[in-house]
DNA sequence: AAGTGGTCTAGACCACTAG
DNA sequence: TAGTGGTCTAGACCACTTT
């Protein structure tokens, strides 16, 4: 590259921000092969050398997967679930099984402080709240609410949530825009009243402990979009996150 | 095809490898500088380059970090808490507050199947039991259980866990050994009877729910070394875990 | 000014996949 | 055999820190 008078930012960095929004804006489909290493690097007038940096960071980030002597491919959304899995206690390396997921309903409410100040908005602003349940072999195992915020994702209705797989995948249907997650938090607490009787958690003993789990998503850029909080029962199962 | 040749290590690799295993030897202390990516490459009869892309998955490994035009570092061992943080419920930007560990004692026992499966052992292969409990602001919040293949550490005793500021750093001092996670699991339970006591949970309501905590961590190979069973109260406090 | 990490290039070759 | 990702080199220059 001949003419570029000011560089505010790396061109690995540059290239990498310009193929996440090519990727957001639909010019490769899930599991498209990219342009080669080559052809990118012609066309962008950097070295393959610069290209596959930008390339092996958008990998990183689990946006694109590569096959040796194949390609460059952009990666399927990740699952409504989540990365972390739900396995039996103290095994590791078994297979997850597929999770049910069943769309309650949208309702649009205002954000806690908690949720504005992670969210980035100001107090108590409007948010749209998901909530789904999640079925394992038809048993209720958790329960998710999701709150985004309104004024960024106006017209995200019922049609869109229920026929798609979950929020991320209508979100990127209906905005392209693709979430990852930028923190989480566990808590164990005594499962509330409402949450109880969506799990079927019922008896003598109307009480249960719950997984608590708050997980703020947003942007690939970072800016955060979703607040999501998840009720897990986990007497017989466990929240497993694998680690590089 | 059918003929399956050694597939040779790329040379950033074993470069890796190298440098951890000097790491490992205590050739450089933490805190240390490394010699520059052109003396190592001159060293090692490599490019700067390749010597960088074996340093750059150190550093991406927590061994390492670099301070751009002063040089690349050995990074202290991880607390001995571990990467998870303690927070207030819902604040995902505070600073966490230091705790307090305070070393319960060491014992032998036997690996149950679930503890050998996930550690390579055979069955009822004989452990280390360590026993930690964590206070912030001076009251209690959890109890550790570290279990160790006792094969592998012979001659780790309470001399050096008591002096030391926990396992892992216990480990690297006597052992030269560095851990890292593998993996984590969830869950939410009730408080057994003899972690109640130790974390002063009284009273009427004799019950709390926990957070169960089972983690593996292993050497930076991969080798799994270690499982740990935390129980955390959360009423007051959530688990974090940020990501990149 | 010297030394370090950080970026970028052009070219080469290897390993793997597919037609 | 052609195309792709994966590795490696030598050299250049930039950005930052220390002396």
């Amino acid at each position: 590259m001949t003419d570029r008078p000011l560089r505010r930012q790396p061109l690995y960095s540059q290239i990498k921000q310009q193929l996440l929004r090519r990727i957001g804006d639909g010019e490769w489909q899930e599991n498209d092969a990219l342009p080669s290493e080559w052809d990118l690097a012609d066309e962008l007038g950097a070295s393959q050398g610069t290209v596959r940096k930008a390339l092996s960071e958008l990998v990183a980030d689990g946006l694109l997967y590569r096959a040796q002597g194949r390609g460059t491919f952009v990666a399927p959304a990740p699952s409504e679930w989540g990365e972390g899995l739900l396995l039996t206690p103290g095994l590791f390396n078994e297979q997850p099984d597929d999770l049910a997921r069943e769309f309650l309903g949208i309702s649009r409410g205002n954000a806690s402080d908690d949720m504005a100040a992670a969210l980035q908005l100001r107090r108590a602003a409007p948010l749209l709240r998901v909530r789904q349940l999640w079925r394992w072999h038809g048993i209720p195992v958790a329960v998710d609410e999701a709150f985004l915020p309104a004024d960024e994702f106006e017209g995200l209705d019922a049609r869109w949530l229920r026929g798609s797989s979950g929020v991320y995948q209508a979100l990127q249907q209906r905005f392209g825009i693709r979430l990852k997650v930028l923190c989480e938090q566990f808590r164990a607490l005594m499962l509330p009243r409402e949450e109880s009787a969506l799990l079927g958690v019922t008896g003598m003993v109307a009480e249960a402990p719950a997984l608590s789990l708050i997980r703020i998503s947003g942007s690939m850029e970072g800016v955060p979009l979703e607040w999501r909080q998840r009720y897990c029962l986990t007497h017989n199962w466990a929240y497993t996150a694998r680690r590089a």
